[in-house]
DNA sequence: TTTTTTACTAGAACAAAGTTCTATATTAAG
DNA sequence: CTTAATATAGAACTTTGTTCTAGTAAAAAA
């Protein structure tokens, strides 16, 4: 491959930056063409001639497919939660900020469609280690939110439940709603009834 | 292979029923390996083997690897909505359709936890053909669920509201919580939370 | 600057796994 | 009994992910 290449935009501009720039190429390309075709029916060739770079820098940066596919759902899970931390730490109160949380995940994935509908596949298949990475980046996403709404609890504003089931009521419907609506399965847009899906999880957690 | 083979426990009970035993046995060694190893890490091979048959019958049989994760899904998909429409249509009122709904999939999902477990991967690669009929099954599923609580709508017992949002709203949370359950991610039963989840279910539709 | 080391790129060679193909056996029908 | 259709078997083939060896370019050391 010749230097002059397009996806090197910032010409010897240190090499951890070309690096980066690389990396980035193959994983929007590979978010393409997972997106497109599903995981399993996208090859190594289709994500290198897309990313412009050979079979031997994907497997230096990256070790393998799933390697990619994980790097991809792991980067995209840390955004979307920052993204919904963020819109939760500007709620004034517990009902405000369970609409956050609806909110906000209904306008990540209509923001990053591609990236949502990626994250909402299964059966990616983690390695250990990958496994355990997004395990820890999930604790640490759960524990921010609950240090968040613990007080409103505790003062008897919303209501003290099983905490693995605050989650399922609270985005469980948003969820299924976006998962249905990125696939194509039904008309009518998110951004509609946001607010049916927020008045339903705060009726379903309020005390 | 052997006529004696112990997969062919209707010895000459004529074709039919061998050919249906012989697909049955290896729905239920691919159900074992798929949900056991995921989908992509289960070879032909291991599938083979399991359910003591010869590549040659398996492609017979299901044209490709995908055909079976396929006829695998339709198959538990019907299974799974021939019951909630049981446990639907034996209700009194809307509150106990609801309810219905809600238990019924709680139940099914821990009386049958590897299927249940398959039918929550997304990514299997339908081909076009499986896909419409998915669509089709689904269709008619949903079809008559509606018209069982089209008349408490009508009747004012319940909301009106945008059709593609009454299964995220009622069946969404409940989902999500077995969908985690499943995969072992929390402790708690479903048992225990049944209930709670029915009525969070209930009162995002009561009128 | 020159040398040396490290990070990166490249693509041919390899190996694993899904699929096709040909041959054979079994059952049903004429 | 012969014939046709269905089912089973496994070797051969093909696709595709991965490894390996070689070469290049950038940073560090001399």
């Amino acid at each position: 491959m010749t230097p002059a290449d397009s996806s090197k935009p910032q010409e010897s501009r240190g090499r951890e930056a070309a690096t980066r720039a690389r990396k980035e190429s193959v994983l929007k390309a590979a978010l393409e063409c997972f997106v497109e075709k599903g995981i399993e029916h996208t090859t190594i060739h289709q994500i290198q001639a897309r990313a412009n770079c050979s079979i031997g820098s994907l497997y230096h940066h990256f070790g393998s497919k799933e390697g990619i596919a994980e790097e991809l759902f792991l980067e995209g899970v840390q955004q979307q939660n920052a993204a919904l931390l963020r819109e939760i730490r500007s709620a004034g109160n517990a009902e405000e900020g369970v609409h956050a949380v609806v909110g906000a995940y209904c306008d990540w994935s209509t923001g990053n469609r591609q990236l949502a509908s990626y994250l909402h596949s299964r059966d990616i298949d983690f390695s250990g280690q990958a496994r355990s990475r997004l395990r820890e980046i999930h604790q640490l996403y759960i524990r921010e939110v609950f240090i968040w709404f613990a007080p409103f609890v505790e003062r008897g504003e919303m209501r003290a439940l099983p905490l693995e089931t605050y989650v399922p009521l609270i985005s469980g419907p948003i969820q299924e709603y976006i998962r249905r609506w990125l696939s194509g399965h039904h008309p009518g847009s998110p951004e509609e009834v946001k607010a049916l899906f927020a008045e339903a999880a705060w009726s379903a957690v309020k005390a």
